[in-house]
DNA sequence: CTGCCACTTGAAGTCGACTTGAGGTCAAGC
DNA sequence: GCTTGACCTCAAGTCGACTTCAAGTGGCAG
């Protein structure tokens, strides 16, 4: 494998050098070492960004990604973990799917008020029973 | 239909009435006078509040949520832009399925090293292929 | 009438994930 | 050998969504 500064990765990832430092300073990524000034660090880092790009689409913090990947970027073990993440996405992206369907719904239907619709009010009831309640927290690509 | 005090409205949603003050000074919902110096609500921004954690789980600000929103919790009419965001949930939930089988994956996985697994690699490859590149905002439940 | 307490207000603080800014440094070009 | 320009470091700032805090107030028990 080949060996990158860390503008090449920048450009090749997409992220912006200040980005990288700080992903760095989390310890989410590694240089090898510096061509004077700049980091300089090995191609396998770009399939640890995407790692990464994808944790936080799902809705990881960055600290929660750092925890579920070894710093070579092979996932840790703690299996449990790993499926009661998986179980949460579940969760998440049913709820997702409502929301889409209501957004989709709201686009085509011609009801004078969508509260008068009965496959916009299923979908009402579908949010109150899963979407109110205590906060948590993450981000999606949305 | 009834009417809530702050406190009730709070019981019922399972939100913090600092949170509900939060919501009624951004203008996602209104109170319908006062009782003593607690807001009085009507019972219907129950619905209100279920969309809104839905929109918010789904990823949406706020604001956005203010934006596709009529003040009485009807949907806007812009069409446009109603399509435009349930195609961006596609998306996103379909790098959440990638995700979730992922880390599915990853806990049932016997391979000495992830990285040498075909399965993973190719999980890898979809997050290369979507979760890179500019950075957007949103929330969800996860 | 007097306390008291839960609510009120507006301002300030918090948290995560970065970005921005001020001032320092290195390799290269002249 | 000196300037230049891109990267460096470290501190501070930003943004969204709230939460927390200090100080004020309304209604009810006594």
């Amino acid at each position: 494998m080949g060996e990158l500064d860390i503008v090449e990765l920048g450009k090749r990832s997409g992220l912006p050098s200040s980005t990288l430092r700080y992903y760095e300073e989390k310890g989410l990524i590694a240089s090898i070492g510096r061509r004077g000034l700049r980091r300089v660090f090995d191609a396998g880092v770009l399939d640890r960004l995407a790692l990464i790009a994808l944790g936080r689409a799902a809705g990881f913090s960055l600290d929660e990604m750092a925890g579920l990947f070894a710093p070579d970027g092979t996932p840790r073990i703690d299996r449990q973990l790993l499926v009661r993440k998986a179980d949460a996405l579940d969760e998440t992206i049913r709820q997702l799917r409502v929301m889409r369907d209501g957004l989709r719904h709201a686009a085509a239907c011609r009801a004078a008020s969508h509260m008068e619709c009965p496959t916009f009010r299923r979908i009402l009831k579908a949010a109150s029973a899963g979407a109110l309640g205590p906060r948590k927290r993450g981000r999606v690509v949305a």
